[in-house]
DNA sequence: AAAGTAAGGGTACTTAGTACGGTAGCACTG
DNA sequence: CAGTGCTACCGTACTAAGTACCCTTACTTT
């Protein structure tokens, strides 16, 4: 037995940086973020620490490099789609990759992303406004706007309570309705509801914010 | 002389989780949120360490409580505005707040957000829209665009490049024009003219925001 | 005065990142 | 074929950080 496993259990192929932060990737998946050590990751190699250290800069060259890895998972536009259907497509890619990968969010924010699949994939949307006739100072907010989307609703799905525990409801049993009333309305009234999914709500919103990206351009 | 001091340097008034939280916020505020050690924090108030563990029950509580301090710091919104009114002054709000500090989005999808403060500001933008009439599932969706353009706004604003490098242009220096054509096209024609402040583009895409919010309630 | 309690601290264990300096196998050179 | 050097990997050890456990001091309560 030459090697430990644990996680990904990568077969035995050469090493790479992809490779490694590939197995990060899959680490952060299983076992959360917080799970991504050098040694674990080291560990799910087959490694000892030390010999990463040939693939990656350090720690926060893995972080970099899982965040372009998510990005590169995320489709590319279509650049002959008309620019509302190439959006709406990004945006709900973006969404199921990040959803799938909710840690990424919280790495994003700690640099300033100059990943090779992050700039291939902001140059391709950007592509797709400007050649739809977006002026550069419109195409700059529509895509605030987009993006903000995603990831806004992606960090508030990881924030909900995941009231996965008892039949009744968690959340409202915690909320003092005294003091929270509306909240405890939507625990009861919504949330609790059978059949509701927060999740199920990310398109039709999308649909009203590619209203308001189209008004955007009406601007100028 | 009874103390060090470091950052805060708070007067030597009793002690409590809330000065300890206070303390913690003005040391990320400082020196960003990886200078926020139980040690360092200590340190910053006098004390050692171990003294910490009588306020609070360890790290992950001081983060908790971090983002309910910054929670607590954007204004209510006013009841008996018209909900549009509203809703525009807690978005200004609570983006001046974030960008103020830039560190709390990082903690935020940590951790199912149950500070007080956080719930007492739900459940009043909550109300808002549950006044002006807006459904439960309408209000839902409303809350969810709104708060997801503030924070996906703060997070972008916290990822771009701060080009306060060189007078010409840190960030297309180093873009590859050839590859990244739209990127290029941006940096040296929008982000890189005089005048341009990004910060500048949230209000106007606010309004195209609540004019979708709007749109929402007509959809019923 | 005795006893209990609150506030603060000392020591030390554990986990993690990583600097430094190996070592072993292979390729290529003279 | 000996030597030279490179590549991939590893062992050791230092440092920073979180925190469990137990102690001391001082003040409060009866």
């Amino acid at each position: 037995m030459t090697h430990h496993d644990s996680a990904g259990v990568e077969p035995k192929l050469p090493l790479s940086r992809e490779r490694v932060l590939r197995a990060a990737v899959a680490l952060a998946d299983a076992r959360g973020l917080a799970a991504v050590t050098i040694r674990s990751l080291a560990d799910s190699l087959g490694l000892k620490p030390m010999s990463l250290y040939h693939y990656v800069r350090g720690k926060d060259d893995v972080l970099h490099g899982m965040t372009d890895q998510v990005f590169a998972e995320i489709d590319l536009p279509d650049p002959s789609a008309p620019w509302r259907d190439a959006l709406r497509a990004r945006a709900v890619s973006a969404r199921t990759v990040l959803s799938r990968h909710p840690w990424a969010l919280t790495i994003l924010d700690l640099q300033p992303a100059t990943g090779a699949a992050t700039l291939r994939h902001h140059d391709a949307v950007l592509g797709v406004l400007l050649r739809a006739g977006f002026s550069l100072r419109v195409t700059a907010r529509a895509y605030t706007l987009l993006d903000a989307y995603v990831y806004g609703f992606v960090l508030q799905e990881a924030v909900l309570p995941t009231d996965a525990g008892p039949p009744g409801d968690a959340a409202a049993a915690t909320l003092d309705a005294d003091r929270y009333p509306h909240l405890a309305a939507f625990a009861a009234g919504l949330v609790g509801q059978p059949g509701y999914s927060f999740g199920d709500e990310f398109e039709p919103v999308l649909d009203r914010v590619l209203d308001a990206i189209g008004a955007l351009r009406e601007d100028g």
